[in-house]
DNA sequence: CCTATTCCCGACTATTTTAGTCAACTAAAT
DNA sequence: ATTTAGTTGACTAAAATAGTCGGGAATAGG
């Protein structure tokens, strides 16, 4: 999981997406004029919203894109993944200086933080963000959130494969 | 708050430095050699990483460096912000073309859902993830004793002549 | 049909970040 | 003194990010 302006664009687009979401579909060009993102940026993004069907466009005048479901059935971590393409994945298998293990013992360490920080963002919908702008709401339900998924990130880790010497 | 490769090099460099907490200085040849991470890339995290005070250093032969306080008081969020140096904070204060506070309903927006990702990061620490690996470590080994048993049951019930099929 | 709008697509470019190199230097231990 | 190892700064190659450009193709309205 990475998190970078990129993914950050991404998921403001889709906010302007939602927030407009019952005036029909909204044109790139609003949606750069409203967030200050480039129209041909939004275009790259977008083709991969499109491929990973989060948006449906429509062509023509009058036309744009619109959320392929509903607000509150598309989450944060959908966005993030689809125009990152993750690609690299554990990035130690079967490497020759991976053999003795302490190396893969962190990466393994990276990406079990980086699986939890996941399922985090695959827990909040676009439509919870914006209905419940109310930070103490927000906050507070995120709070339970995060106590159980740092008792499941101690679960995930006690599995991880023994250490060789240092 | 991002999260790239440069943060998980600092993250499993500091797992690391906990690790072999008790040998002493780590230099960082050692992190090199067991982390593969480059030499002169760890100088310029443990440059951050020192000046944020997340590290001690030692010099001379025998040197190297040391966690500045206990492990189980060094968070994740810490030293994934010492070597990001995340400077823009909120990127549209003061801006002209955020006057009509669309662009700063996102931006606030994607601003909350970062600060709950911080948080998150924030409650975990390298001790935690250590000392629950070593649990973990003898639950496996009671684990494959278990199975030894269960094999050597099924072992001895394949025996019983009463269950040999005609 | 024509035309404006808008998505669609690929190639290209500039800037920034990442990751790493090199070299010279300082501190300390033997 | 010599060796080990941190300290610093300048430099570079490669990749990702962010954006540009120019042409398409679909479609609504006239």
């Amino acid at each position: 999981m990475r998190l970078t302006a990129k993914g950050r664009y991404a998921v403001t687009a889709m906010l302007d997406l939602a927030v407009h979401e019952d005036e029909g579909p909204i044109s790139l060009a609003d949606i750069s004029r409203r967030q200050g993102i480039s129209l041909s940026y939004l275009e790259q993004l977008f083709a991969k919203l499109r491929k990973h069907e989060l948006v449906n466009s429509v062509r023509g005048p009058g036309g744009g894109y619109q959320l392929s479901r509903a607000a509150n059935q598309i989450f944060v971590a959908e966005i993030v993944d689809s125009v990152d393409e993750n690609v690299d994945a554990t990035k130690c298998s079967g490497r020759a200086d991976c053999q003795h293990g302490e190396m893969c013992l962190s990466h393994q360490l990276w990406s079990e933080l980086s699986d939890q920080i996941h399922q985090f963002l695959a827990g909040i919908d676009l439509a919870s963000i914006i209905t419940k702008r109310e930070v103490a709401q927000i906050a507070a339900r995120q709070d339970a959130v995060q106590e159980r998924v740092q008792e499941d990130i101690i679960d995930e880790i006690v599995k991880i494969p023994a250490l060789a010497e240092g």
